[in-house]
DNA sequence: CTGAAAGCGCTAACAT
DNA sequence: ATGTTAGCGCTTTCAG
C-alpha cells in the first residue's frame, strides 16, 4: 500500500505538507500543491482510515444497533440510514440485537473501543434507564455521538427521533371508524416494547380524543411468538373466542398479515367482517390480498433525522434532541 | 479510556509483558500473569481496536456488500452473516449496493484502506469479471478474504457459496407438474442477476432432465420494476396476452406474491387456474393467502459456511472454493 | 521470563 | 509556507 510517506518523498516535501493538502487545511503554496495532488493521483494514494481513526481518536464508522433486523421496518431503516450515512461518507456497522437487552449493553460496553464516530440504536424494547444513561454520559465523554430511533430517550440525554403515535393512531382509527368497523383492538407488544407500548398509548389517546368509548376497544397482548406468527395466534384465539372487536390496528404489517390470515381462515371476510390497519406501510403489503391498509413510519424522514444530527455533531454544533416524525396513512383494502 | 500503558505502570511490568498476557503469547510467570489480569479487570481495561488493527494491519470487520437489502432474502441473509461473524467476534459493516455496479468497484477500490479483514459480496448483479479479479487479487494481496454468495466466482479465485439452482428449479417443477399446472413460466430478471440467470439455466435443465416439453414453457422477464411490483406487472401484461401458462416458477417471494396479485385482481383462482412457486421461503409467505410455496433458500447454511470461510482465514487455511448449498420445498397453499 | 525500543500511518503543535 | 517532532495504543523483535 502506498503510504502518505510515499507521496512526501516523491513529491520532494514533509509528511506535514502531504496531510495539509489533503486535508485542505494550512496555507499551502498553490505550486506544491498541485505537485503533491499530482504525485498522490499518480501513486494512487489513498489514507489509511485506521491509522486516521488512531490519530483523531474517532473513525468514519457509526453502528446501528436493531432489534430485529428481519421485521421489514426496521430493515427499510436500515437501507435509508445506510444511504443517509453514505451520504455523509460514513460507513455502517450492523449489529442485530435480536431483542435481548444483553446484547445491547455487551455492545455499548466495547464501544468505546471500536473508534465509533456514533451510535444509532432503533431498539424498541424497554430498556434499564440508569444503565443506558450512564454509557450514553461516557460515549458523549469520547466524542461519540448516540442517537435513539423510535424510542423517546432524550430524558436521558440521548437525541431520538420518534413517530407521533398519536397521530398515528388517529390515522388508523378514524380509517375504521369511517368504514363502520367498529370496536376496535390495538393488536401488539406493549409489555416488553417500549416502541408497542408508546403505540398503544397512542390508540388510547387517540380514541380518547375522538370521544370514543375507549372501553368497549381491546388490547390484544403479542407474547411468546413474533411478527405473523404471533398475529396469527392471538386473532385467532380472539376470533374463537367470540370477540366483539371488528377493527384492528396492529404494531406492524407482519402482525396484521397474520391477522387476516386468521381471519379469513376462520371463513371471515376481510375487511367486511373485521378490518385491519398495519404499521409500516412495507412495499409487499400492497400485493397481499386484501391490500393491506397501513401506517407509513416514514424511514425516509428518520433517516434524514439522523444525517442531520451526524451533520450537525460534526460541525461540533449542539444536537436537536428530540424530533417528531409524522405519519401518514397508505389507505388500500384491508380497512 | 484506561489504556495498556496503565494497566503495565499499575502492575509494574511493561507493557510488552501486559500484551503478552492478554493475548495469550509468550512464556508469562503465573505471578505476573495473574496480576496484570487482576490490575486489568480491576481498571475495566478493553484494548483499543483501532490501534489493534493499526498495528496488525488488519482488524475485525467483514464488510457485507448487498445488491438490494429491502428484498427479504438478502435481509434473511444479513442477519444470518452478522450472527455467523458475531460468534467469531467479528463486526459487520454493510453496505447496500441498490444494484448499482458503480458503487460495488468504489466500494473495492476503498477498501483497502479500511483495515477490514474480509468482505462478503451477495451480489446478484453480473459484473466486470476482468476488474473484479483484479479487486480481488489486490484484497487478497493485503491478506483480505473475499468471498461471493449467490454467484459463482470461483474462476476468478473468489470462493463461492451458491445455491443449487437445478435441485432448486426441479422442487418447484416437480411440484408445480404434480398438481397439473402445466405449462410453466420462470418468472424474474434474467438479463441483469447472475443469480437470475442462473435461477432460469436451473429451470431449463430441471426441464429437460424431467424430458418436458421446454419449448411449451415461458420466460417472464422483469425489467424495469422490482420486487412484488414486478411481478405484478409481468404477469398481469402476460394474463392479459392471453397466455396458456398455467403454473409460476418466481425468482423471489416477492415477485411471487405480485404475480398472485395480478392473478387473483383478473378474476382467477390461485392454485387452481395458474400456481406459483417463490423463491426464498420467507417467514410472512406462510401468512399470505393462498400460502406461498416457496423453494428454501437456506441463510444458515450459508452464513455457516461464511463463518467456516473466516474461521479457516484465521488458521491461515486455504479456504474452501466452492459450496453449494441445496434448497428444500416449503409446501404450502399457492401451488 | 521480562523489558526496551521501534514502528504501524497519520495529524498537529511547534519551529523556522 | 513548510519542516521537525511527538505520539495516538498497540504488538513484536531483539536483548538480557
Amino acid at each position: 500500500m502506498v503510504t502518505l510517506l510515499d507521496v512526501a518523498r516523491r513529491a520532494r516535501v514533509s509528511s506535514a505538507t502531504v496531510s495539509r493538502v489533503l486535508n485542505g487545511a494550512g496555507r499551502i503554496s498553490e505550486s506544491t500543491r498541485r505537485r503533491v495532488i499530482e504525485v498522490a493521483t499518480h501513486l494512487g494514494y489513498q489514507p489509511n482510515q485506521v491509522a486516521k481513526s488512531l490519530r483523531l481518536g474517532r473513525g468514519r464508522s457509526v453502528a446501528l444497533l436493531i432489534g430485529d433486523i428481519e421485521q421489514g421496518t426496521y430493515m427499510a431503516l436500515t437501507k435509508r440510514v445506510q444511504m443517509a450515512l453514505q451520504a455523509l461518507d460514513l460507513d455502517l456497522l450492523l449489529f442485530n440485537l435480536d431483542h435481548r437487552e444483553d446484547r445491547l449493553f455487551g455492545f455499548l460496553d466495547r464501544a468505546p473501543t471500536m473508534g465509533l464516530l456514533g451510535v444509532v440504536m432503533a431498539v424498541p424494547r424497554r430498556m434499564d434507564g440508569r444503565r443506558l444513561a450512564r454509557h450514553a454520559e461516557q460515549l458523549r465523554a469520547q466524542g461519540m455521538l448516540l442517537v435513539a430511533v423510535g424510542q423517546r430517550l432524550n430524558r436521558l440525554g440521548v437525541p431520538s427521533i420518534v413517530h407521533d403515535e398519536v397521530a398515528g393512531a388517529e390515522l388508523a382509527i378514524d380509517r375504521l371508524v369511517a368504514g363502520g368497523h367498529w370496536p376496535l383492538a390495538y393488536l401488539g407488544r406493549t409489555l416488553t416494547s417500549a416502541t408497542g407500548g408508546a403505540r398503544y398509548r397512542g390508540f388510547r389517546a387517540a380514541l380518547a380524543a375522538r370521544g370514543a368509548d375507549a372501553a368497549a376497544c381491546e388490547l390484544w397482548e403479542c407474547t411468546d411468538k413474533y411478527r405473523a406468527e404471533a398475529g396469527y395466534h392471538v386473532v385467532g384465539e380472539a376470533l374463537r373466542r367470540g370477540t366483539h372487536v371488528r377493527g384492528v390496528v396492529a404494531m406492524s404489517d407482519e402482525m396484521a398479515l397474520g391477522g387476516i390470515a386468521a381471519a379469513l381462515d376462520q371463513g371471515l371476510a376481510v375487511p367486511r367482517d373485521i378490518a385491519f390497519v398495519g404499521y409500516g406501510a412495507l412495499d409487499w403489503g400492497g400485493y397481499a390480498r386484501p391490500a393491506l391498509t397501513s401506517v407509513l413510519v416514514n424511514a425516509d424522514a428518520v433517516a434524514e433525522a439522523v444525517e442531520e444530527l451526524f451533520r450537525a455533531h460534526r460541525e461540533a454544533q449542539e444536537p436537536r434532541t428530540l424530533t417528531i416524525v409524522q405519519p401518514a396513512l397508505v389507505a388500500r383494502a384491508s380497512a
